[in-house]
RNA sequence: GGGCGAGUGGCGGAAUUGGCAGACGCGCAGGAUUCAGGUUCCUGUGGCCGCAAGGCUGUGGGGGUUCAAGUCCCCCCUCGCCCA
């Protein structure tokens, strides 16, 4: 028999062995509770990344230790393989997106299988095959059915690098997500999902998920919906008699109103200019303003520009004029796009009125601080005053806490009719449309006759062309296509057209876990019994960076999917485990930088247990690895201790020697292993498996020998085999066990040996440890106080002092107090 | 500016939630084995003092509570993320 450790030997053969003994196909039809653990699934651009590795044999883990534990397991695997990346390579090097993502999707999928993850490949997914985006598009078409899917015009973001309009979520400080270009606006008409519609229910759900998802992935998401409660108030425009619908979250402080903004892109914005003759002026201020990015526009440390229309807006609560401004701050698409501007409370505005000499007035006075805080002056004040405080100036109200005066002015406008509660939300509805042509085409025809017609369901796949022509020309180049376009409109039989934008990947994305129950289904999108049997995923495993994004979108689908009966739960995942970041010496590994480590070189050297196992050891799973700060070469020095050691106990396995203190240690290690894999500790549970591996060759050493050896071991075998799954099998047949670990059971541990029999007790003098003593658990502080005392190095320090107290932690800790 | 999180040896990181700080590993040093070592095996390894026994000190800084603080409370500094 073999003894040394050869990943490149043992590897391929227990993946043979797996692969033939079908173990990870999820069984429909098994007796076994169901477990559906979930990885989100990789984008094909390339080669699988140490960050890819790191993810994978998290997930690879959760899914292996929920198997040992008895559960039938659906561990699938898939590619979200629509996106930019293969587009731009078609533009770029005129290769075809999809020759180039397959062929990435072949070596991602050659490098998984050498890495062992035990994946049911049978439920295999590509988003970009028809047979999956066929009911990517029943989905927007379900959407559209119940009303949640439109189109409107819209100042969109516009990626002028990628050619192609961005949701909010995939504009990051200004920039795209994808390619860092500078983003800008563009007026276009696009297809919207309304998100917004289920903006409460999100967040009203988490606190169902509050127990099992971590907590900054939920803050993360209550941040991005950014619910606020206020006020809608309704102002005239004095001279031209128009009403205007204001947001603001501090009714309380409308007395302190002095001016009024709208965004330069209001649509009464240009009329009021032109009534007081300032048109010309206006064009161009809204020429120069729609050149800066949303996040210069609201830049706090920015010069706010700004625009006198000639006009007033009547302060509803007083009948005060207030001078109406365009200025580049205030955003149509947020809340009304109008504001009324308090410059005491508010910083922007304060900022604002400095800059445009307008009057400032305090209507919340800040109480009073412990150390006589100085009077706000309204003449010399350059930060805004946002805190509590009590109303000031302002008839009616004055003297009351600023959230009571919010409620009794917002009541007291509703009654006259002048405005009422309002909640509001950061969140926008979601924009899908994109103007690329490696995605899903949107299902909708337009017909000169009938309108939007939606292309019927027995007409999907609406696919796309395989002859598209990426090299010339700018923006789709499904637009461009001769005869993609030209089709008859499925009402009228006439003339018409297809809708040439195709779907935001994130679309195909926020459904796939519902394939993964019945991916072969060419009927349905998903199986409802199955769907019933394996939802909602019992464990989700991903990226941090995902917290917002897909992990929203996905939320919002299945509620959607709810209410329209095709689900029976509103939330898709149970638990989320999310790992952090793989980066190289401090920073993130990207193409651009050129730092981006590919796990070819560790796996060649030392295989894919050692390269599991350093992932998981090198820390806890959610903080970031610094792959410079890890080595390789200490875990493939301990996996080849382990087959050391088995070789040396199969070499003289007969009983001998002294191995109680092994025996008591394996099941007390089991059962501290089985807590951190209960609680994703994976780090610790590798370094108590090295300690039991480190007491085996203890007990070896000083002659122990025989069946406890072997129960050690197998512990080890199959406590690592979640992990280092390789070489527990090979642990494990070694040690003369028939079957494969993988099909075997976590190890049981009694609960009798956990108790110790022994304690050993701190012995302090004044909190400083002095010596210890060995008793029988369980012994009186009389006995072991007795002992304690005459202990020299106790004795020494007790000298010539009085003990005034004696603390006593039964089966821990003495403490004998001398001072007062 | 607000919110959240973090700060422990040369490094990654452990510490029944108030009870022996530094588990486990890397690295380093010394020794053994080896023709050789980028092998394997021992031993040591927070700092200072000491031949040793042992002592002092030590978890970003400062204060506090407690017999006892990495852990709890107050103030401050630095870094990260998110929202303004």
């Amino acid at each position: 028999m073999a003894t040394g450790y050869n990943p490149a030997e043992i590897e391929p053969r227990w993946q043979q062995a797996w692969a033939d003994a079908a173990l990870f196909v999820a069984d429909e039809s098994s007796p076994k509770p169901p477990y559906y653990a979930l990885h989100m699934f990789p984008y094909p651009s390339g080669d699988i990344h140490m960050g890819h590795v790191e993810a994978f044999s998290l997930a690879d883990a959760v899914a292996r230790y929920a198997r040992l534990r008895g559960f039938e397991v659906m561990n699938p695997i898939g590619w979200d393989s629509f996106g930019l990346p293969a587009e731009n390579a078609a533009i770029q090097r005129g290769v075809d997106p999809k020759a180039w993502t397959y062929a990435n999707i072949e070596t991602h999928a050659q490098t998984m299988r050498q890495l062992g993850f035990a994946w049911d490949w049978s439920r295999r997914v590509h988003t970009s095959d028809p047979e999956y985006y066929k009911w990517t598009q029943w989905l927007f078409l379900q959407l559209l059915d119940a009303g949640w899917a439109y189109r409107k015009d819209a100042l969109v973001n516009w990626c002028p690098t990628d050619q192609t309009v961005l949701a909010n979520e995939q504009v990051i400080d200004g920039r795209c997500d994808r390619c860092d270009s500078e983003v800008t606006k563009k007026s276009l008409t696009q297809w919207f999902l309304a998100i917004t519609e289920f903006a409460q229910r999100l967040l009203d759900d988490m606190a169902q998920l509050e127990p099992t998802w971590p907590d900054r992935v939920l803050t993360l998401q209550r941040n991005w919906i950014g619910r606020s409660e206020g006020a809608e108030v309704t102002f005239t425009v004095d001279e031209a008699g128009d009403e205007v619908v204001v947001y603001t979250t501090r009714p309380d402080t409308l007395f302190g109103a002095t001016f009024f903004i709208v965004a330069p892109e209001h649509p009464r914005a240009r009329a009021w200019a032109e009534r007081s003759g300032r048109a010309g002026e206006f064009d161009e201020f809204l020429r120069r303003v729609q050149r800066k990015t949303d996040v210069e526009r609201q830049a706090a440390e920015l010069d706010k520009e700004g625009m006198f229309l000639g006009v007033h807006a009547i302060n509803p609560v007083n009948g005060e004029r207030l001078p109406v401004y365009a200025a580049d701050y205030v955003l149509m698409d947020y809340g009304t796009g109008a504001i009324m501007c308090v410059p005491a409370h508010d910083q922007r505005d304060l900022d604002f009125a400095r800059q445009h000499d307008l009057p400032v007035r305090i209507v919340v006075q800040p109480e009073p601080g412990p150390d006589d805080s100085p009077q706000l002056d309204p003449a010399t004040m350059t930060e805004a005053a946002s805190g509590d405080g009590v109303l000031v100036n302002s008839p009616g109200y004055d003297g009351l806490p600023w959230q009571e005066g919010k409620r009794r002015i917002t009541a007291d406008l509703e009654a006259k009719g002048l405005g009422r509660a309002a909640v509001n939300y950061r969140l926008r509805d979601w924009l899908v449309s994109r103007q690329r042509a490696w995605g899903p085409p949107i299902p909708i025809i337009y017909c000169e006759a009938c309108g939007v017609v939606p292309v019927p369901v027995e007409d999907l796949p609406v696919r796309l062309p395989d002859d598209m022509d990426f090299a010339e020309g700018s923006g789709s180049a499904l637009a461009r296509h001769p005869s993609f376009a030209k089709v008859e409109c499925p009402r009228c039989g006439g003339e018409a057209r297809r809708e040439t934008d195709t779907t935001d990947t994130f679309v195909d994305s926020s459904w796939y876990f519902l394939r993964y129950c019945s991916p072969h289904r060419d009927d349905v999108a998903f199986d409802a019994e199955a769907v019933r049997r394996w939802m909602p995923v019992d464990q989700y495993t991903g990226g941090v960076e995902h917290a917002i994004l897909h992990l929203l979108y996905a939320r919002f689908v299945t509620k959607a999917l709810h209410d329209l009966g095709h689900l029976d739960f509103v939330e898709p995942f149970t638990r989320l485990k999310s790992q952090g970041m793989v980066v190289s010496s401090g920073a993130k590994m990207s193409k651009s930088r050129g730092n981006i480590i590919e796990p070819g070189d560790v796996l060649e050297r030392f295989g894919a247990d050692t390269l599991r196992g350093t992932m998981l050891f090198a820390g806890p799973i959610e903080e970031d690895i610094d792959w410079a700060d890890v080595s390789a070469a200490g875990m493939h020095k301990w996996l080849t201790r382990l087959l050391r050691l088995v070789a040396d106990h199969t070499a003289d396995p007969v009983e001998a020697g002294d191995t109680i203190a092994l025996r008591t240690e394996t099941h007390r290690k089991t059962a501290a292993v089985t807590a951190d894999f209960d609680g994703y500790k994976y780090n610790t549970a590798l370094a108590k498996l090295m300690e039991l591996s480190n007491s085996v060759r203890a007990t070896l050493q000083a002659g122990g020998r025989g069946p406890v050896i072997a129960e050690a071991l197998s512990a080890v075998a199959t406590m690592l085999s979640p992990i280092c799954p390789h070489v527990a099998e090979e642990l494990w047949h070694r040690l003369g066990h028939e079957g494969l670990v993988a099909a075997t059971s976590w190890p049981t541990y009694d609960e009798a040996l956990l108790v110790e029999a022994t304690k050993r007790i701190v012995v302090q003098v004044d909190g400083r440890l002095r010596d210890t003593v060995v008793v029988p658990a369980g012994t009186a502080q009389d006995d072991v106080e007795a002992q304690g005392r005459s202990l020299h190095n106790v004795q020494r320090h007790l000298d010539g002092r009085d003990v005034v107290k004696v603390v006593w932690v039964p089966d821990r800790l003495l403490n004998f107090v001398t001072r007062s």
